[in-house]
RNA sequence: GGGCGAAUACUCAAGUGGUCAACGAGGACAGACUGUAAAUCUGUUGGCUUAGCCUUCGAAGGUUCGAAUCCUUCUUCGCCCA
């Protein structure tokens, strides 16, 4: 096992640079603690948060003890790093919350009971216990400003005529720092995991474990990862993809891994997923064998979904997909079609919508969000890039109650992938 | 505190009195081709009751038959001087 780890990040591109040379020798012993903070900015992490999650349980599948710092305290402040814009603040009730509905995911991804057992702790329960003074008699005394100033990230905010950086995000590393070393001394934590961006504030960690106590520890970056055409992981035509299903729906998030290209499926299976080398290398090779069949990317979307919902959603989007894209959409039964609408995004108007002449499909695009105004509509309907029920719609089209599957349904599709339902009310 | 300059749509960026809903590029979306892929080509990209009308060019006023464009004040940002 040992540094295992270090060899697992490397073989799956993600080990950009560790803080020294002695770090596998430290891994050689198990039961090594480590640590990776998270941001409470929103009340679900996205795709873009799971990297370093499935970082944080690939070291515990090597033997190691992860522990997870919400940023309840420093999700306030905002960090510089990586960020060109100073950030808004957070109020604490919404941290508090935030954290809370976080906490599930992480819960599914790591294991926290036995030997190396996981924990999450929130540093709002250590930085807000801190008094100023405190704070830059204990902590500040280890730090110049020339450092500071230096640091990337506040070296570009420094620069950029723009934005200027405030005394508060300026102040950001020290805590970082301070997190580090309270979760040295109080958690034995001798490691701390981030993405390339956290290299400055954890170095910073570092130096002041050393200041203070004399001690060695280690950090470890991961590679920032994107897909192949540049762009970050994790956005869709329809904002971010969210972990949370009450933000994506389970048929959404499997879509998105789904669609991924040829050249990042099988990267992102190496990234984000588990599987074990051989066993990606073997759906890479049946995928360059018949590129059409997309096995990468159908192994991907399902294991995905399979991680961060369940092994039951996943097949439950399986088979939405499968009806949507796959065959004749009219031919799903009454049950079918339920579960397939309760997945879509959508509307549910009153019957009386339906009746006589029925719904103009103009109204209806916009009503069920396929279309942000009825010019847009329009612009659709005109390329022909409007189906209901399978059958292709005009500007004229109208939904009458003729049109809707099982007496409830009508599901609307714009251009390939686009999905939505209007249904009648219950 | 003084001087100079900037602010245009999702982003960058033209436009300096009518021909401007505003050049161009990127992005995004759609069509064709495909495999719910990539690349490529084409189209669209403020809104509406669409031969027309309405609301936009940091904000509020003003000049003018007419303003993104000129004037005044304000806001924000940058540069220079103190």
């Amino acid at each position: 096992m040992s540094s295992g780890f270090l060899h697992e990040l490397t073989w799956r591109g993600l080990l950009h640079q560790t803080t020294s040379p002695e770090l596998a020798g430290h891994l050689t012993h198990g039961g090594r603690v480590a640590y990776c903070g998270f941001d409470p900015t929103s009340d679900s992490l996205t795709v873009g948060n799971l990297l370093p999650l499935t970082i944080l349980a690939r070291w515990q599948h090597a033997g190691h003890r992860p522990i997870v710092v919400m940023g309840g305290a420093t999700g306030s402040i905002g960090d510089p790093s990586g960020k060109s814009t100073e950030r808004q603040l957070l109020g604490m009730d919404q941290v508090r919350s935030n954290v809370a509905s976080q906490r599930p995911v992480f819960e599914k991804l790591l294991e926290f009971s036995g030997r190396h057992a996981a924990s999450i702790v929130d540093n709002a329960d250590w930085l807000m216990r801190l008094g100023f003074v405190e704070l830059l008699r204990d902590v500040g005394k280890h730090f110049t400003v020339n450092q500071m100033i230096a640091r990337d990230s506040v070296a570009t905010r420094l620069e950029s005529r723009e934005q200027g950086i405030s005394y508060t995000e300026f102040s950001y590393m020290i805590l970082q720092a301070y997190d580090f070393l309270h979760l040295h001394r109080t958690a034995g934590c001798t490691v701390q995991l981030g993405g390339a961006d956290q290299w400055g504030n954890i170095c910073s960690g570092i130096d002041l474990i050393r200041r203070v106590g004399g001690a060695q520890a280690f950090g470890i970056t991961s590679q920032l990862v994107t897909k192949s055409d540049g762009t970050k992981i994790g956005k869709s035509e329809s904002g971010a993809i969210y972990l949370n299903a009450a933000r994506t729906s389970s048929y959404r998030f499997h879509q998105y891994w789904l669609n991924a290209s040829d050249e990042d499926a099988v990267k992102f299976l190496k990234w984000f997923t588990f599987f074990s080398k051989e066993r990606i290398e073997g759906i890479a090779a049946e995928h360059s064998a018949a590129p059409a069949e997309r096995a990468a990317q159908r192994a991907l979307a399902d294991e995905m979904t399979t991680m961060v919902h369940s092994e039951a959603e996943a097949r439950r989007a399986n088979e939405c997909g499968r009806a949507l894209f796959g065959g004749d959409i009219r031919s799903l039964d009454a049950q079918g079609a339920q579960d397939v609408a309760g997945d879509l995004p959508g509307a549910a108007i009153g019957r009386g919508e339906f009746a006589g002449e029925g719904k103009g499909i103009i109204d209806a695009l916009v009503e069920i969000a396929l279309a942000s105004s009825k010019r847009e509509a329009r612009d659709f309907l005109q390329a022909g890039a409007v189906q209901v029920n399978g059958a292709a719609a005009t500007v004229e089209s109208r939904i009458t109650a003729e049109h809707l599957l099982h007496g409830r349904y009508a599901f609307v599709r714009r251009g390939k992938r686009q999905w939505a339902v209007l249904q009648v009310a219950p």
